[in-house]
RNA sequence: GCCCCCGUAGUUCAAUGGAUAGAACAGUUCCGUCCUAAGGAAUAGAUGUAGGUUCGAUUCCUACCGAGGGCACCA
């Protein structure tokens, strides 16, 4: 409808000598005004200094020389928006064909073919993996799912950080700790964070004692080289650890990585591109080869230490080059980091695009805000961090007790918590512009009430509940009488696949998270009002056939936040 | 010092340059014979400051104030 719209919209303005590029429909923010509006008039009118009104009442004349018969009316308000109003029938006979749809309901085709590649949650062994990277994994998924949802096949990258100082330091710790050294059969969390533990203590060994720091900088070298199998024992051991540790997590989170690579494997080759590229891009510097940033207004930045050892850069370097060579039909390769790093990508892009122009035009970095407490950044390097684990386990706790009371199974009721509170909590992210920054206290921030992702998931639950009542009132599957009146939650629910591919093409899940909220609060605002299952109503079908778009829709539109929709809560 | 991001109700967040700046939480009131009250209805409350561009600015530009991030051998 909206295509057909706009072709008339098209030739009335062309008619008039205005350049039909301009024109635009949207959607008011107001339902009262219409199901589609254009501010062409306004712009054109800008453009040739008339009058918009005027120009706006032109133009609707011109259209309602052929409007399409769906339309209910055509008219002018404000300063001059023409607003369509869609025949309230015509929504109804469409809501009655979305109840149809399934799980296609809001995917397109629009960009099959496409091979999409995108990293994200990129976790460091040795170290928490704590609400940060669950934040990461959140936004990275959703985007997944956005780009899933244009058509295009989609690659999930995990690339872990599993060599470096940050190992050094945990590994220098933990020789002096040996024998607190955790069972290999030991609970998964308590030997993870020993490990993390580790990590803190090498850290302010690294950073107060000058003998330490120089012992930490060896045997970095002695772990890049292997030349010590004692070390690289504790080194295979600990690597093995956290990642059986994440591999738990993003199980628990719904995500399913098509590949991982680690950054030990990246060292060799980002060293043979960073040198191969001496002349033109990298320069030598105090020891140190360099890319200098500043010629392009950016900063400088160390890719090989004077040590000879590749910094993160080159070995950024070697992971771009391994992911080109992996899957060299992509059409684009994104990378999703905390906007820490978003200078920091400038530079690496900056320098890539002085050798291979073609990968980096393809390499796109999208920066997310971080988690942070009101008294400040976190810190894994101080230990002053909060753990996904521990995060999920208050806020489980949290959830167990609210539906204690309602009779679940003890699988079923620890189902439903995991469902639950991994929802609460993702909802709790993606809710924001993925930019900006989350301000973060303890679990009791994470809300079930209001703007929160239980609610949605309660309305979705309810409108089962609903579907299920119904069959067994044998209220008719066929709908033979619509509304005269229909409510918001028809004119929401049309707007559903427009709403999928403009938060695909912003690259913003809170676009679909903001437009469930609209939806499930319509939906919950006529459920409160009548009565949905009746046998003698003879609407009831087809308020049956709207609570069933309305369900798959919430399903649907969670589904693209990664967020699951329990049987019941 | 330089560069980048951000300042919206008491709080946490929305708002492709457009119409009366939306929600939620907290506050004050209501709604329990009814399909799950994690719900619904009502009420009060906000664009940091000063300019500029524009028919129109929360959105773009400039300055100031405030808060964050980044800036050489960490990741």
């Amino acid at each position: 409808m909206k295509e057909q719209i706009l072709e008339c919209l098209k030739k009335a303005v062309t008619k008039l000598g205005i350049d039909a590029s301009d024109a635009n429909l949207s959607f008011p923010d107001n339902v009262d005004h219409g199901d589609y509006t254009t501010n062409i008039a306004l712009i054109s009118a800008g453009k040739s200094k008339t009058n918009p009104r005027k120009l706006a009442e032109e133009i609707v004349k011109e259209i309602e020389i052929k409007t399409p018969d769906f339309l209910e009316s055509v008219t002018i308000a404000g300063p001059g928006f023409i607003n369509f109003k869609i025949k309230e029938g015509i929504l109804a006979k469409e809501v009655v064909k979305l109840s149809e749809a399934g799980d296609d309901l809001g995917k397109s085709q629009t960009e099959a073919g496409k091979k999409i590649l995108i990293e994200y949650t990129d976790p460091n062994t040795f170290k928490a993996f704590h609400i940060g990277h669950l934040m990461a994994n959140a936004i990275g998924e959703s985007l997944s799912r956005l780009i899933e949802c244009s058509g295009a096949s989609v690659t999930r990258l995990c690339y872990a950080a599993d060599i470096g100082l940050h190992i050094a330091k945990a590994i220098w710790a933990w020789q002096r700790h040996l024998n607190e050294t955790p069972a290999d059969d030991a609970d998964i969390i308590p030997r993870t964070a020993f490990l993390g533990k580790m990590y803190v203590e090498g850290t302010k060994a690294y950073d107060d004692d000058p003998i330490a720091k120089k012992d930490i900088d060896a045997l970095n070298k002695v772990i890049y080289d292997k030349s010590d199998d004692k070390v690289m024992a504790l080194y295979e051991k600990g690597r093995k650890w956290s990642l059986d540790h994440f591999e738990l997590l993003y199980k628990l989170l719904d995500t399913k990585f098509d590949a991982y690579l680690y950054e030990s494997e990246m060292a060799t080759v980002g060293l043979k591109i960073v040198k191969e590229n001496m002349s033109k891009v990298f320069k030598e510097s105090d020891g140190a080869i360099v890319f200098h940033g500043e010629d392009y207004g950016l900063h400088t930045r160390v890719f090989i230490n004077s040590v000879g050892l590749p910094t993160y850069e080159a070995k950024d370097m070697g992971l771009n080059a391994t992911k080109f060579s992996k899957y060299p039909d992509i059409d684009q390769s994104i990378i999703v980091t905390a906007s820490e790093q978003n200078e920091y990508f400038k530079v690496i892009l900056k320098a890539l695009s002085l050798f291979d122009k073609e990968a980096a035009a393809k390499t796109m970095h999208i920066g997310h805000g971080m988690m942070r407490f009101a008294s400040g950044k976190m810190s894994s390097r101080t230990g002053n961090v909060i753990t996904a684990e521990s995060l999920l386990a208050d806020v489980r706790e949290m959830v167990a007790e609210k539906i204690a009371s309602r009779g679940f199974g003890e699988g079923e009721a620890t189902e439903i918590s995991d469902i639950i509170a991994v929802g609460a909590i993702k909802y709790s992210v993606l809710r924001s512009a993925i930019g900006s920054d989350i301000i973060f206290d303890s679990a009791k921030s994470i809300s079930f009430e209001g703007d929160s992702g239980p609610y949605l998931q309660y309305s979705a639950v309810r409108a089962a509940s609903i579907l299920e009542k119904a069959k067994q009132e044998g209220v008719s599957q066929t709908v033979n009488s619509l509304p005269e009146k229909v409510s918001l939650v028809e004119k929401l629910l049309i707007r559903f696949p427009e709403i999928i591919s403009r938060a695909k093409a912003e690259y913003a899940p809170q676009g679909v998270a903001n437009y469930l909220m609209s939806l499930a609060g319509a939906f919950n605002s006529f459920y409160a009002s009548q009565v949905i299952v009746d046998k003698n109503d003879k609407l009831s079908p087809y308020y049956v056939a709207l609570t069933k778009a309305f369900r798959q829709t919430m399903v649907n539109g969670l589904w693209v936040l990664g967020i699951k929709v329990p049987e019941k809560m």
